[in-house]
RNA sequence: GCGCCCGUAGCUCAGUGGAUAGAGCAUCGGUCUUCGAAACCGGUGGUCGAGGGUUCGAAUCCCUCCAGGCGCACCA
């Protein structure tokens, strides 16, 4: 609209025929500047050598005001802001409610592909609070992505081969062989948690003693790999607590077995990705303009985790051909993301259809005194323990209210409390006084369907249905950015309207066309703020 | 030393180069005869770490400095 009001007035020789900018709407803070705004003419008043002010004058003459915009005006020092016709905004309910559960979907993905990767946390021991972090945020990205048109993959990097992979089969082994009265003891370098004695007790309970009486390798490989196996089953549990389902569980180990990984290092060996020095095989980062090589075999003649990454990768963009993809690491790997790009370039794939998402550590405390995480030593607090603590709806909120790019603190003291303090609850809150209201409505048997929704005309309910119009605007911020934290602002920002409504507008009244009216606005209230809740993998009680 | 992230209200944090910088908690004060007070309404509270620069316009972009977190392995 506004780029053929300037074509227009470029013909007519009201506006000098220079290149014009691009169109950007915004929201503006203040309500008196209307539901949309833009700074056009500020942005063309330089090129076009005029004053903003006369450049707006100019274009509002030509724009018309239709049925959906009811004013546009000018405003200093060259704004032009537009104000949404009450009889478009009220429709809208019912287009809400015929679009159900299905509102706020698009089509902009237009069936692409993306894979979204993350956890993938070495199936050593129980998932920590960070690894919760990562979980959350990809999983309420797939379910933004899929809303917004993209076909969405979740996968789960299983490193089952590798030295972390060894030390625990060695630890277990240990713990087994301890449990069973061998004098041994553990290695220096071993998982120390509690849960690897648990682990071996429960091997012993299931399998007896009969690794014990193999050749020491055997017996090694044997209970190593029902210890993988007892740990993956584990954090598989850990993540459906927290609502998190992946589609494919992809194993390291598949890499090498399957010669991929040998096919792939042949192709970088022969365009001259990688060379040979100091015994040890390395990757030419550098010639992709990386600070530096990095080793994909070392001199033993082993892999290292970068070399699968490299055929997993490979994997990823040419033998399943995903048109883009998502890798969603703790901030610690951050100076893998470099290395990562300069492969994908090197195997003939853009790098910009890699996309890694950083997010920046969970540290644990209890009051003031800050709690390691780590695997090998025995202090440990386990992902599981928090959820089972303060909820999975609480706890997804309290990931997911905050960008990825901020630290964040957990406070173990006050997890309860945060959990009572947690805005999940006010959001929620709102959907069951919704679903009561409803309740009412259906107990008295009002059927509302045919309810005139040019009755809404009170400013709460206009603020109301202007909040419930962002959800699509909230959703294409999200896939364009990565950044699902905007939901829990939204629901809050929707929870907020929807009160204050109910505190100003009594629904069921003696009033019945009122009444019906005001029954499809907070049913068209409960399908977004549900549907938002969906989004973050959040329930919507009806009663709490 | 180099790289990435961060510094915004007492606390925890939002803030797609735009108009008077926001929310929750905390604090102070109002609001229940009627659909759920787990709620609503209002007040207090800010040199957006500091200093330069770009721009009609900067919390946002660039540079320098200060503070914090995380990396910089033939670990993952």
């Amino acid at each position: 609209m506004l780029i053929n009001a300037a074509n227009e007035a470029q013909k007519s020789g009201k506006l000098a025929a220079v290149a014009l900018p691009e169109v950007t709407l915004e929201r503006p803070q203040n309500a008196d500047h209307g539901d949309y705004a833009s700074s056009f003419p500020l942005k063309l008043a330089r090129t076009a050598r005029a004053n903003p002010m006369a450049i707006a004058a100019e274009l509002v003459k030509i724009m018309q005001p239709g049925c959906d915009i009811a004013d546009i005006a000018v405003a200093p020092p060259g704004f032009i802001n537009f104000t949404l016709r009450t009889s478009w905004l009220t429709s809208q309910v019912n287009s809400i409610l015929a679009a159900g559960p299905n509102y706020g979907n698009s089509d902009k993905g237009k069936g692409s592909s993306i894979q979204l990767e993350f956890v993938s946390a070495n199936p050593t021991g129980p998932l920590h609070v960070g690894n919760g972090r990562g979980a959350i945020l990809g999983s309420a990205l797939a379910a933004v992505f899929t809303a917004a048109g993209y076909r969405v993959e979740q996968e789960y990097y299983v490193n089952d081969a590798g030295t972390q992979v060894m030390t625990f089969y060695r630890s277990l082994y240990a713990r087994y062989q301890q449990a069973l009265n061998v004098d041994i003891s553990m290695p220096a370098d071993g998982y120390q948690g509690a849960y690897m004695l648990d682990l071996a007790k429960e091997i012993i309970s299931e399998e007896g003693d009969r690794f014990l009486k193999m050749p020491e390798a055997e017996g090694l490989k044997g209970i190593g790999q029902i210890g993988i196996h007892k740990m993956l089953a584990w954090i598989r549990q850990d993540l459906e607590m927290l609502r998190v389902k992946f589609d494919v569980w992809f194993s390291e180990e598949s890499l090498y077995k399957n010669g991929l990984y040998e096919k792939v290092s042949g192709m970088l060996r022969k365009s001259g990705y990688m060379t040979e020095r100091e015994g040890a095989t390395w990757f030419v980062s550098t010639a992709l303009g990386d600070d530096k090589d990095n080793v994909v075999v070392r001199g033993d003649g082993s892999p290292t985790y970068f070399a699968s990454d490299i055929a997993y990768h490979y994997d990823k963009f040419v033998q399943r051909k995903f048109d883009k993809v998502i890798d969603i690491w703790g901030c610690d790997h951050q100076g893998h993301v470099s290395r990562m790009k300069a492969v994908v370039n090197a195997l003939g794939v853009d790098p910009k259809r890699l996309e890694v998402l950083l997010y920046q550590l969970v540290t644990l405390c209890r009051g003031t005194e800050i709690v390691r995480l780590s695997k090998r030593s025995g202090d440990m607090i386990t992902l599981r323990e928090v959820v089972e603590e303060v909820g999975a709806d609480a706890c997804r909120f309290f990931f997911l209210s905050r960008s990825a790019d901020s630290q964040m603190e957990f406070d173990l003291e006050l997890a309860k409390k945060q959990s009572q303090d947690n805005p999940v609850y006010y959001c929620q809150y709102a959907h069951a006084r919704i679903s009561s209201i409803l309740k009412l409505a259906k107990d008295k048997s009002i059927d509302y369907q045919k309810g005139d929704v040019s009755l809404l005309t009170s400013e709460a309910e206009l603020v109301l249905i202007r909040k419930l119009l962002r959800l699509s605007e909230i959703i294409e911020i999200i896939v364009e950015t990565s950044a699902p934290h905007h939901l829990t602002y939204y629901a809050q920002d929707l929870a907020n309207g929807f009160h204050s409504f109910y505190k100003q507008c009594r629904v069921v009244t003696e009033d019945q066309a009122v009444t019906c009216a005001r029954l499809k606005l907070v049913e068209s209230t409960r399908v977004v703020l549900s549907r938002t809740l969906e989004l973050m993998g959040i329930t919507s009680p009806e009663k709490m």
